[in-house]
DNA sequence: TGAATATATGAATAACCATTCATAAGTAAG
DNA sequence: CTTACTTATGAATGGTTATTCATATATTCA
């Protein structure tokens, strides 16, 4: 009946809280959730998101480091996107959450 | 074909990014994973998530206040279990993560 | 080349927070 | 009541990090 305790390696936990980590902060969730829309360039998610150029990429550069947006340049500008549709699962599940408690 | 923009409000975006930070830390994962496979009181938490009976107890009382688990008193110990479904399910989704990574 | 636009980055600061230590509080048994 | 056991908590501290400012880099166009 009762499952079985599953051990983590301290480096799996780690790998997983750094995906958690990377929507835990109201900048980078909001990035995350314009891009949920669509790819997105720089400037249009810092009018979309608000706040100042330099803090959106500042945010942009530790979600790409972190695997959980991709960079492609178009010109003057950089085209951002969700880098997988894992990411784009977990956002949406958290999402789920909120409208079943709001 | 494009999606169009939703506009989440300031509040919305927090409560999301609430639910991702307390799954965002080593110690508090730990807890959320241990709890996986089924309730446990502080002593074992401790015992299983490894640190300090004080550290596994501060994160505790975070996770309670922000809904995450639910605490029941049982003789001297408390036992702790997941608070619903969504949490179970927001972690195994992570989990997933992880081993199409790995 | 020079100007305009878009993006990135380094440094500094301030806020947040996990951890530890010491101790209190709750419960059970003798 | 006293002891043992379990859990909770307050204060202090050290580490992490988001944000801002100033500036650099990259691209396009005239």
């Amino acid at each position: 009946m009762g499952n079985k305790i599953r051990n983590y390696s301290q480096e799996e936990v780690e790998q997983v809280c750094t995906v958690y980590r990377m929507l835990a902060e109201p900048t980078r969730m909001k990035i995350v959730l314009a891009l949920l829309s669509g790819d997105m360039c720089v400037y249009h998610l810092t009018e979309q998101c608000g706040g100042t150029q330099s803090g959106i990429s500042h945010q942009l550069r530790i979600l790409r480091d972190n695997k959980i947006v991709k960079a492609k340049r178009l010109g003057q500008s950089v085209e951002y996107s969700l880098a997988d549709a894992h990411v784009r699962s977990i956002v949406e599940l958290g999402l789920e959450h909120l409208h079943c408690e709001g």
